[in-house]
DNA sequence: CCAATAGTGTCTATCAGACATTATCTA
DNA sequence: TAGATAATGTCTGATAGACACTATTGG
């Protein structure tokens, strides 16, 4: 039998639910890495272990379930990410030792200069690099989970470059693309790569340059089709 | 309705809660048709409206989101689908009268033979053309659900030829591409459709024919692969 | 000049679109 | 035979892969 002293706090509608929370996955690209977005869990249970940056949906606050993702990004790394899409809802009786829970996932993107001083100032909040989270032992299913939205990423690679809004607002085509070859874990021919996104515009030129020990490279910012952009025929995966 | 002292049932987190459900668009294929499984709402809210077969998720008999989807779909067809794929979670505070919920969408198709003796004998359970309900007034935002999943399915079409879990265990190219057809809303190269599906060797060829009028065609069956598979190139959408 | 990085020219291979042609059945 | 539907032959066009080439900077 479990406590009955928790009743009171029960919605109207009287029907028991499980715990309700919400794990966005927060990438970035930063030291020409893949790396994601941990915080040191708190509380119980699993305290002091690393997890993503979830919690709790609180009916109070929220207005629906992608409000708690930003709130939560925005409570860790104190900006809301230009990128937040839902990934996946996980829940069993058997994920949580609390009991019966649901998480519903987020893949979301950032550049890694637009929450760097508030990440470095605080020590439970770190950015890890990808593969080295991917064999962490995590709170929860939390591994599992940065597995799935990493997969999608990649997926995604294939046939969009929305994934660039984990780079800097201003960024340089050779970026972009060693981004994307990260995902899909292959070298992609520049031709292609660049014809593509020529083709479908979905870049703006700002018409600045950077230099890094050669020619002087363009800087792109991303144009707001970018986000939805699909191309009809994929970068090849294998 | 079951009295059955809910409150000691209660999780043992104590945290408020939104009611949590799941609600599955199950699609078939019948008559040259896209339909889709509407059920008559028997209690508040919205009774007596048609809906999705969705239900609330029981943390007494569900080990899993996707066990009460298929319980549910179980429930009101008798079978399960070959088919089942999560789509979307929605959740706010609006979208429900009783307050703040949540549900866990579900993309599922079924041969429309499979389940038609069955929903044939009740008369809360209705297969209603796709055209139809999208402009009907259903329970909550199931008409919304709907949309979601049916450009969901679009999608896929250009890219996989999964949608032909929505027909029969056996059937021809012709049924399998006016499926596609209906689908991504053009008619296809009836060339392109077939030598796609043969390069990637995703049928079974049953060695079995079918006539209507002319020349017996071919019966196929879908391989295991035909569910995820996915096309590099796209099938034109515009 | 060389080294390094950015960006282009251009050929090939693949595969979807278009549409004509052939094949196999009934009446 | 004609009519219907299934299946194939074959040409064109679009675009990704491959890779060599040119361009622009610093030293």
């Amino acid at each position: 039998m479990k406590q009955k002293s928790k009743a009171s706090r029960q919605p109207s509608h009287g029907i028991v639910t499980p715990l309700l929370t919400v794990d966005p996955v927060l990438f970035t690209y930063d030291e020409k890495m893949l790396k994601v977005l941990l915080v040191r869990r708190s509380s119980e249970p699993e305290k002091g272990k690393w997890g993503l940056p979830g919690g709790i949906v609180d009916i109070d606050i929220d207005r629906d379930i992608e409000s708690t993702a930003r709130r939560k990004l925005v409570e860790k790394t104190s900006v809301e990410p230009p990128y937040l899409e839902q990934l996946q809802t996980i829940g069993s009786r058997a994920r949580d030792p609390r009991g019966w829970s649901v998480t519903v996932c987020y893949t979301a993107l950032i550049a890694h200069q637009a929450c760097a001083g508030h990440v470095d100032t605080v020590s439970d909040v770190r950015w890890v690099e990808l593969e080295a989270a991917e064999t962490m032992r995590l709170a929860f299913d939390h591994r599992e989970i940065i597995a799935i939205a990493r997969e999608r990423l990649r997926q995604r690679a294939l046939y969009s470059i929305s994934s660039g809004y984990a780079l800097a607002e201003e960024f340089t085509l050779a970026e972009l693309q060693h981004l994307h070859e990260l995902l899909i874990g292959k070298s992609i021919q520049k031709r292609s790569f660049r014809r593509r996104i020529e083709q479908a515009d979905l870049l703006i030129d700002t018409g600045k340059k950077r230099q890094e020990g050669g020619r002087p490279a363009a800087l792109y910012r991303m144009k707001p089709e970018s986000m939805t952009h699909r191309f009809v025929r994929n970068l090849d995966a294998s």
